[in-house]
RNA sequence: GCCACUGUAGCUCAGUCGGCAGAGCGGCUGAUUCGUAAUCAGCAGGUCGGGGGUUCAAGUCCCUCCAGUGGCUCCA
């Protein structure tokens, strides 16, 4: 404590005050500005979180923690944990509680308990919404070691914990109602800051620990009103919606049988988006002078011994006999590609020698992973390798980013960077790392989008750029990446001829834009929301004859569309106009074409484009050229 | 792969205490010929995920396998 008892406090505007020593944080906040204070759930105290009940632990700069900080949100989540803590043990006695930690999302806590049923879930909300109604406070105190061993003498996992505090100092407990939790804190100063706290679900996890038994996780989400619960909730029910799942189904896009477990089957609607993408990113290959090729998907056990693959990643790999020999399904398109370089002779003047591969590759997910189109077995990357001269690397990866750009653009996507750097157990020299590095970070400052240093996240044969996409609902997706490799030219012998008549090893650059064609697909079928632009839908529009007399005519029409180049299909007579109608919109069709009395006497056509609520009528061949024009420039919306 | 949960018609789902397997949508047939988000009627459709067990009797209880879901782990 300060001497004289008097302390000195400085605000985050910069006014100073002086208070009485033992004058609680949100006493000194309260004079400061008692809105402010009274909006705050906790306080930081020279850049450390402290109760609001706490003293003031000296003269210093004092500051409010609200919701809004990042501090006060994990501290937030984190008494949300006790409570659900609290509610557990009401629940189960005799369940131990290890920890409880705030996450991105949310929190979560670990019990060493039975396994968990619904029922018992809901027992533990009926406890917590109890216990927010009594607003119970978080009361801190600070025990020794004895009296903290003691307390939790029926608890190995605290004891552990308390076993880590250095000796001699105090460890710290809050009390809310009858519930002690071992804990650092701070926390919110009373339960009845946790109307907004929600319990997720729960599941079993596998302790880092090996060999100690499976623990149960009850996840939960917390925020200061209920209001924003809501919000969050409803969030949740729109993407929930926007399953690609239950979309996919629905448009009859693809499906999975249980005979081919984590193996997409694309159904036709399905394959004409994913030749659509392909279509797409081929444009680009073929302005920004690439190659295509094609290599086999199996390959001897000795390819994947040279490329490393035997070595790192075989528990990841499908094998099959051939006669006596090992084969392996390639789960990446490098070694195809390196050994396509290796076939000859190479010059400096063939670089940088781009070599694109969309081939299905093969990758053995541990079953619990699948999960639809974002986590699969077989899969096709939009694949590339780019053999450079280390002065190349520069502006071949500046073509790359402005294709991120230009690809993301077209598909409303927002995108970021992650740049992953010189991990701990790396290949190769340092500064040949670093010079890598700063070409790459030098590239990203150019692009302009947001970025993210990765330390030590690099792959061990080089430095990366992951690319990383947000759909609608604001939730981030990895697709491409873009990886310098100075190994794997070695590892494979590759060089070519320099103008110095020496032979120099390429430097390779995997990467992949999209990513695949199934995860980009099913994050952008959630993106959205099943309504694709006319240029990927798989039936861009519907022709429907207002009655049976009018079918030829719309037959016709539908034909005439076709022709041009258009996805178009007829929809008979059998149901009424709206429910025709109705349908196509159920079906996210981005144009419907309505032809009556009126359209077939005068050669127009009534368009509805998906989503309005009218109709307009233009001549057909007005109409064929509107929609030709969107298709053409990919234009998102219909 | 680990843990929990789930699996009933093409889809979404109901099925009580173990006692005749249901609905809506979709499909088919017929009537209706309709102007921009659901016309009416009838019919068909099931190895209740597979296998085994308990029982007079199993969609329902038990075991096991498969698949899915949510997490965990993993994700060059």
């Amino acid at each position: 404590m300060a001497a004289g008892g008097v302390l000195s406090v400085e605000f985050p505007d910069g006014r100073r005050l002086e208070v009485d020593a033992g004058t609680t944080a949100r006493e000194a906040l309260a004079r400061w500005d008692p809105e402010k204070a009274s909006a705050s759930l906790a306080a930081l105290w020279n850049g450390k979180p402290i109760d609001l009940a706490a003293a003031v632990p000296g003269s210093g700069a004092l500051a409010p923690l609200s919701f809004r900080d990042r501090a006060g949100r994990e501290i937030l989540q984190h008494s949300a944990a006790h409570l659900v803590a609290k509610g557990l043990v009401e629940t189960i006695p005799g369940a131990r509680p290890t920890v409880g930690p705030p996450t991105e999302e949310g929190f979560y806590y670990d019990f060493d308990v039975r396994p968990l049923t619904p029922a018992d879930l809901d027992a533990v909300r009926a406890a917590m919404d109890h216990a927010v109604k009594e607003r119970a406070p978080y009361r801190r105190r600070e025990v020794s070691k004895e009296e903290a061993e003691r307390l939790f003498a029926e608890n190995p996992y605290k004891l552990r914990y308390i076993a880590e505090v250095p000796p001699g100092e105090p460890v710290s407990v809050y009390d809310t109602g009858s519930f002690t939790d071992l804990c650092r804190g701070p926390h919110v100063p009373d339960t009845g800051w946790l109307e907004g706290v929600h319990v997720l679900g729960f599941s079993s996890i596998t302790p880092e620990t090996p060999g100690s038994a499976p623990l149960q996780r009850i996840r939960g989400v917390g925020f200061p009103t209920r209001a924003e619960l809501e919000q969050y909730l409803k969030v949740r029910a729109e993407a929930e919606a926007r399953d690609h799942r239950a979309i996919g189904t629905r448009q009859d896009l693809f499906l999975f049988l249980d005979e081919a477990p984590g193996f997409p089957i694309w159904l036709p609607k399905g394959m004409v988006m994913v030749r659509e993408l392909e279509k797409f990113v081929t444009e680009h290959l073929r302005a920004a002078g690439y190659s295509e090729i094609r290599t086999p998907l199996l390959f001897s056990q000795s390819v994947y011994e040279t490329s490393g693959h035997w070595d790192h990643y075989r528990e990841n790999m499908f094998l099959s006999m051939v006669e006596d020999r090992v084969f392996g399904w390639k789960p990446m398109n490098c070694p195809g590609s390196m050994l396509v370089f290796r076939s000859r002779a190479r010059s400096y003047r063939e670089l940088p020698l781009r070599l694109a591969e969309f081939a299905p590759l093969h990758r053995l997910e541990a079953s619990g992973t699948l999960h639809g189109l974002t986590r699969v077995r077989e899969f096709v990357q939009d694949d590339a390798h780019i053999f450079v001269t280390e002065e190349q690397i520069e502006p071949e990866i500046r073509v790359l980013l402005d294709w991120v750009r230009d690809a993301f653009s077209t598909l409303h996507l927002d995108w970021s960077y992650d740049l992953s750097t010189r991990p701990e157990k790396f290949l190769g020299e340092a500064a040949q790392w670093d010079r890598a590095e700063a070409i790459l970070e030098k590239l990203l400052k150019e692009s302009k989008v947001d970025y993210r240093i990765a330390s030590g996240e690099g792959a061990f044969y080089g430095p990366k750029i992951d690319i990383h996409i947000r759909d609608s609902l604001g939730r981030p997706w990895q697709t491409g990446t873009i990886q310098l490799d100075y190994q794997i030219p070695q590892r494979f012998g590759l060089e070519y001829q320099g103008p110095d008549g020496q032979l120099h090893p390429p430097v390779v650059i995997h990467r992949t834009i999209l990513g695949t064609w199934e995860r980009f697909l099913g994050v952008f079928i959630e993106h959205c929301a099943g309504r694709f632009p006319p240029w990927l839908a798989p039936v861009q529009v519907r022709v429907l004859p207002l009655t049976e007399a009018h079918a030829p005519g719309a037959r016709g029409f539908a034909e005439e569309l076709a022709a041009a180049g258009l996805r178009a299909e007829l929809a008979g007579s059998e149901d009424s106009l709206s429910k025709r109608v109705r349908n196509a919109e159920l079906d996210r069709i981005p144009y419907v074409a309505v032809m009556g009395d009126r359209e077939i006497a005068d050669g127009s056509v009534s368009i509805r484009t998906r989503g309005a609520k009218g109709s307009r009528t233009m001549s057909r061949a007005e109409f064929v050229q509107f929609a030709l024009d969107r298709v053409r420039r990919r234009s998102f919306d219909p």
